[in-house]
DNA sequence: AAGAAAACTGAAAACGTTTTCAGTTTTTCG
DNA sequence: CGAAAAACTGAAAACGTTTTCAGTTTTCTT
């Protein structure tokens, strides 16, 4: 079943089909009509490989994201996907584990897949403008800012929220009920990862408040993985500092924290205040309700891939897009006790 | 960079150049040796959809998966998309929806993208032998068992839990604790959901306990959304009906009942078990754990494209693997109140 | 109503591979 | 050494589209 057999059963040329099914102008409304019916009666369905071929491109972005066990990253990924298949593109992901170079691993997609684009999702993206050009093809970097990176002036797209603020202000919020002794539950603390950016926020929020840095109170999961975010957490808790509250770099981080806390008998929020950002849906399950900010998972998804394809199409400049995070008040929060 | 300039390049046909790029057994050593030389220098990297088009397929294998939100699924996926990568083949993913007809969207995507292969994920997969027929390319089920389905001796691929049995020795646990008025927490209720299966083990493990079924007890969240879980154990319980137990289809599910328990002031498990399937990571940080039964959902991602692989091979015929779960216990288990 | 412009259409040439098949070497063996 | 077999090679025809460009209609203008 191919256009040939449109073409015969409708009684024009090859031509006249490639045109109705790419939406040129000018074909003559009854003849895209006949067109439009013999391919719906044959279920006809376009080669993609041949489309491809004939056009010399692939209308295939790929993703290479970083943490996929990560709910909040799947999450966007997800809705990637779908932004992606409602523009009519694909998309190929690429998994890829922490010590592992993304822009190596995108340019290698790029050459063996013909990508017309790619998105970078989930860690940092710190690159030189020379590292960048092997790349070949537009991308955007999606949950990352750039702030404190090597390309602060160099222009590339990216669909961001401000780690570093958002991370403030969820510290402020504990700082402004009162708390002194905060805790900050750290994923990843390499460059490679946005762990740095969220830590600099609690760094900055504390000093604001007046309040110095006690290293005593920096627990460090070494991943974003959920288990060992639980065993940092507790073996913390053995170690019995005095702390009043927790700032968790993530959801599911924060959840293992509220475990951990239970485990050792501390009432969240009495004992201990928490919060995160992230906003995973799970979260909301938790007891009490984990309080956090609420990145918009799946707007961040479908506009990085909106902000591609327009970067696609005109072959123009790029584009920075700064989403905010919601505060969604859980029941993880309370004054320090006396 | 075409192969036509290898050729040029290194003196030799297209042809031949095609032959070593394929590992085709005649080429002479030394010609291979000097092609390869030649692809190196030119940095030359075939063009994938010209490739597609003359092999008259992808080396691409598709996944249709139902239920995206599903924490389990996603672990399913991704242990997908990794083995499909280690075996040098790509992945498209499709999500549908609940209502999408998997067969269909699977026949779209194989013509649409060429497809060698498909992986249905998440739901169920009834089909006749005449429909699947129209699919044209062999295909695994993944977490799905066709015990109760059309299918019964047709011979296809699938990798799956038996559903059932699983679900029977679930709500075994609890009426081996003594449970009489066991609930349980359906997701989507309609023929393509494995809910249905699940459904099936708690009537029939409540009948061999000797245990009527009461229907007031069956509390349907019409999906399998956390949230639509949540207020569906909420109205279920503000009709205070007299229940001892929940059992919860899914584990995200039981997260959302163990919430709603918690804030209608029931105390877990003192006051109501809950034992769930799946063993989603979060789980083990809910508060009590939750008991559930673990499927092995890496294995199950991993083996599903190891048996596609082996039938695409092969050209031969089909396998079903059946896996196992492995209960978890967790904190949501005790004997009902006297 | 004629001529020019606009709108539409189709034949044929790409696009970069794979594959077939006929041909040419090289090897083997009596 | 010569013939048959095996091993290797390349020209040319696919593969199913898109695109170009030269036509052919239709519509407009006067």
């Amino acid at each position: 079943m191919t256009i040939k057999d449109v073409a015969k059963y409708s009684g024009v040329s090859i031509t006249t089909i490639s045109r109705v099914l790419n939406n040129h102008p000018d074909v003559r409304e009854d003849v895209r009509a006949k067109v439009l019916k013999a391919i719906e009666e044959l279920h006809y369905v376009p080669n993609s490989s041949a489309r491809d071929l004939g056009k010399m491109q692939t209308d295939t972005i790929g993703v290479v994201v970083r943490g996929v066990g990560n709910p909040f990253l799947n999450s966007v990924l997800h809705a990637i996907e779908k932004e992606v298949s409602r523009a009519d593109y694909s998309m190929v992901m690429h998994q890829i584990g922490s010590n592992e170079d993304e822009l190596a691993e995108g340019a290698s997609l790029v050459r063996s897949k013909r990508l017309k684009g790619l998105i970078f999702l989930g860690g940092r993206f710190d690159y030189t403008p020379e590292q960048i050009a092997t790349l070949g093809v537009p991308f955007v970097c999606c949950t990352y800012t750039n702030t404190f990176g090597s390309l602060k002036k160099t222009a590339y797209s990216s669909v961001y929220i401000d780690d570093y603020a958002e991370a403030f202000r969820a510290v402020k919020t504990l700082t402004d009920l009162g708390h002194k002794k905060i805790a900050v539950l750290l994923g990843t603390t390499d460059d490679r990862s946005i762990s740095e950016l969220r830590f600099k926020g609690y760094c900055d929020a504390l000093e604001s408040a007046g309040i110095a840095l006690d290293k005593d109170l920096i627990i460090e999961a070494k991943s974003f993985n959920i288990d060992d975010a639980f065993k940092a957490t507790e073996s913390f808790l053995k170690k019995g500092k005095d702390f009043t509250a927790i700032f968790s770099i993530a959801d599911a981080m924060g959840i293992a924290a509220i475990k951990a806390l239970h485990t050792a008998g501390l009432n969240v929020p009495d004992d201990c205040s928490l919060i995160a950002i992230d906003g995973i849906q799970v979260s909301k399950y938790t007891i009490p309700t984990l309080t956090t900010l609420v990145q918009p998972s799946k707007q961040m998804g479908t506009r990085a891939v909106e902000v591609l394809l327009n970067v696609l199409k005109d072959e123009c400049g790029s584009c920075q897009l700064k989403l905010e995070t919601a505060l969604r008040e859980g029941g993880t929060l309370a004054k320090p006790k006396a």
